[in-house]
RNA sequence: GGCGAAGUAGCUCAGUCGGUUAGAGCAACGGCUUCAUAAGCCGUGUGUCGCCGGUUCGAGUCCGGCCUUCGCUACCA
């Protein structure tokens, strides 16, 4: 994963920001909980390492959500990051800066940073007619309008290429478009445009990514695949206004885009953290004998492994040494969904569970590929008892209450060669660290623990301990044995820093370095022993799937557009997630007339069909009552079985034109509600309706 | 459909440069033990290494084709 380190090489490390639009799940901790392991691992090792990170906090969904919620940006992002702050010291993720992209730092990084840009030759400008939706009063992307595509005429198409034709052209040509964000008209509106010219780095950057050096091979042949093979695209950096961010000094009325200062963000914190320790930002940033190692997801490859590195090279900061890529998190294979609760909070994961069950899963499962890993609550439940409880933890508890009264023996007894075995391991377990193969690490570690309890067997101290003759004798298995267990804390430490702390407080020498692996100790006195970890409580994890399942609360008012009704401050409040709302904000007025074009009907599917070639529709046959019958395509697949579908009453739309799709005409639309994937809600009616009564 | 990745024991996975009889953990089964948090120890594997073909003295490993699964993307919303 990485070359082998010169240790007074001095490492930075940084975690992908965190969007200050949403709260820190399972998924995004993989990202922090390998980091975290890892910067813990250098450090242990005794390399000068720093950890940071920040909020990311710009962008148009900031905006509109600080607008829907009725408060500033600033108080939106200051108390997403708080949150953020506390979700990650709650799993023992500790950053040694953890910043803001909304910094001062920042904007003057970005400042300095985008003026060198300029003097390269780098930044062009030019005029950009783009649509506006006078509504919500801002530009919109290519995806937050739809229309009908100007070549084929198929409807309901996004703005930038056709599904149906394959044509390509701007949103503006479009006919008939229409803004997602609020349903308006959007209106044509020329601004300019700040680009990147990155296709002048191309030549550097195919020789970055392809050296073998900074990216694992599977990334390196993907940009290789996919963008270095045709120039690339000049990169739009720039929004007009109205936008959260940072204005651009010398373009009156456009902000930097997100993801222009996001990233350098990770050198603003540097700079924040320098400022405060009395450190030259520059031996960070700028500096050989310094490296720089990224983790991030797979999702985010682009920005870090083109973009960023272009920047860094033309602006003469250090380019990363590495940029460390994982997959995403899936739940028993799947992807993570409200629905089905496996979409789990940080902060609900913390009120039921250990975070060092999940710091050691994670670990469990981590290998050096960018690949998905999916957690699986009966192995999480399986992992942590056995290996954790019943091998490593076990050690302690099978032995420190015989020395309690006597401490550790004066000279380290024959082990028949254990613990030096166990230091040989050592070297193979930090070449695992090192490459980022935690899976590997911990099943050394895990064969260490093995050999260490059949030893316990072979010893059997219960039956020392029967005899005043063999005390002696009983002092010194115990005294193998603890050092033994003392071993594996310390290879644990970057994954359990609590049950390393424990294990310090036992033997009453704290462990503070790798290196403590490799001398046994002796002579200390031990503490009364406490259990160091519990079994997992299946009914926790339950219990943590059933409070993150999302109920529709179908009585109470979704959303504060409205004053707040009066029994509302004597009843408790409910308060319902803003994210729908934000994602998709209320259409414009209508009119009763423009709501009596649209004829919905009740009907009752009487046929659900798989469709083999798409993965995302059925087809329904619905009737309307008597002999009328309808074909529609419906993108449910991923959210209902043929065998829930058929019988049922749905909601059509039933005078929409029909649309020619690959596999049949659709001859209208099942109305339902939702995000789409697995989270698609169709809509019901209550008893009594019958099909072909409209929707009134 | 396009791009990418992967298929090895019931499950999760290892298997380096092509080289003896393909391994580990978990689960299961049998026995032992009772220090330990119902923990621990010993033992038990008839696996078409996804399929077909090729290269080779020799293929889980290399090459070609196919199948399946997963991810991204598209069709839907």
């Amino acid at each position: 994963m990485s070359e082998t380190k010169i240790d007074d090489k001095k490492i930075l490390v940084t975690a992908a920001l965190p969007y200050a639009n949403g709260h820190i799940h399972i998924g995004h901790l993989v990202e922090y909980i390998q980091t975290d392991i890892w910067v813990r691992f250098q450090k242990l090792s005794g390399r000068r390492c720093l950890f940071i990170c920040a909020d990311d906090t710009h962008g148009t969904a900031i905006m509109i959500r600080a607008r829907q919620e009725g408060r500033s940006e600033q108080e939106l992002i200051a108390q997403m990051q708080a949150a953020h702050e506390k979700d990650f010291a709650g799993f023992d993720i500790e950053f040694d800066h953890y910043s803001s992209t909304n910094s001062q730092e920042n904007y003057q990084l970005c400042t300095e940073i985008w003026s060198k840009l300029r003097s390269e030759g780098l930044i062009r400008e030019d005029d950009v007619e783009q649509l506006y939706d006078p509504q919500v009063g801002t530009f919109l992307a290519d995806r937050f309008v739809k229309g009908t595509c100007p070549e084929c005429k198929s409807p309901g198409e996004y703005g930038d290429n056709c599904s149906k034709c394959s044509a390509t052209y701007s949103p503006t040509d479009l006919i008939d478009p229409v803004s997602t964000l609020s349903g308006a008209t959007p209106v044509k509106k020329t601004a300019k445009h700040l680009f990147i010219q990155i296709e002048q780095l191309r030549g550097f950057l195919t020789q970055w990514t392809q050296s073998g050096k900074h990216l694992q091979t599977e990334i390196a042949n993907y940009l290789k695949g996919h963008f270095l093979g045709h120039p690339l695209r000049d990169w739009d950096v720039s929004r007009p206004e109205p936008y959260f961010g940072f204005a651009i000094p010398d373009s009156p009325g456009n902000y930097w885009y997100v993801w222009f200062d996001a990233p350098i963000g990770y050198i603003a914190s540097t700079w924040q953290w320098c400022k405060r320790h009395n450190e030259q930002l520059s031996d960070w940033w700028q500096s050989e004998h310094t490296e720089i190692h990224h983790f991030i997801g797979k999702d985010i490859t682009y920005f870090h492994t083109l973009f960023w590195p272009g920047v860094l090279k033309a602006v003469g900061y250090s380019l990363p040494s590495f940029v460390h890529i994982h997959g995403f998190l899936t739940v028993d294979k799947e992807k993570m969904a409200k629905t089905r609760g496996t979409m789990i909070r940080a902060s609900k994961y913390l009120e039921l569970l250990d975070p060092s069950y999940l710091r050691y899963y994670y670990a469990s499962k981590l290998g050096p590929k960018p690949e998905d890993i999916d957690l699986n609550f009966q192995e999480f439940i399986a992992k942590v008892d056995s290996d954790l409880v019943g091998k490593v933890v076990n050690l302690a508890s099978r032995t420190a209450r015989f020395v309690e009264g006597t401490g550790l023996s004066i000279e380290y007894p024959h082990d028949g060669g254990l613990f030096a075995a166990g230091v040989v391991a050592g070297d193979r377990i930090a070449e695992a660290y090192e490459q980022g193969d935690y899976a590997r690490a911990m099943r050394l570690i895990m064969e260490l623990a093995d050999a260490a309890n059949s030893f316990v067997e072979n010893t059997a101290p219960w039956t020392l301990k029967k005899d005043p003759t063999l005390q002696v004798r009983l002092q010194e298995v115990c005294t193998i044995v603890l050092n033994l267990f003392r071993q594996l804390c310390v290879y644990l430490a970057p994954v359990l820093p609590r049950l390393s702390q424990q294990c310090g407080k036992l033997l009453q020498r704290e462990i503070v370095a790798w290196s403590d692996s490799k001398t046994p100790l002796v002579g200390t006195q031990v503490s009364k022993f406490e259990h160091l970890m519990q079994r997992v409580d299946p009914k926790k994890v339950q219990q943590m799937v059933d409070e993150s399942k999302e109920v529709p609360k179908s009585d109470a008012p979704s959303v504060p557009v409205a004053q707040t009704p009066v029994q509302a401050v004597t009843s408790p409040a409910v308060t319902e997630a803003i994210e729908p709302l934000v994602a998709e904000p209320l259409a414009p007025t209508c009119t009763i007339e423009d709501f009596a074009k649209v004829d919905l009907r009740v009907a009752r599917v009487i046929k659900a069909e798989e469709v083999p070639e798409a993965k995302k529709l059925v087809k329904l046959t619905v009737s309307l009552g008597g002999d009328v019958t309808r074909t529609v395509f419906a993108g449910i697949k991923a959210a209902y079985t043929l065998e829930q579908l058929e019988g049922r009453l749905v909601v059509i739309v039933a005078n929409l034109q029909p649309r020619q799709m690959k596999f049949g005409l659709s001859e209208g639309m099942v109305t339902a509600a939702g995000a789409g994937g697995t989270e698609v809600f169709l809509l019901g009616v209550d008893t009594g309706a019958k099909p072909g009564h409209r929707v009134h």
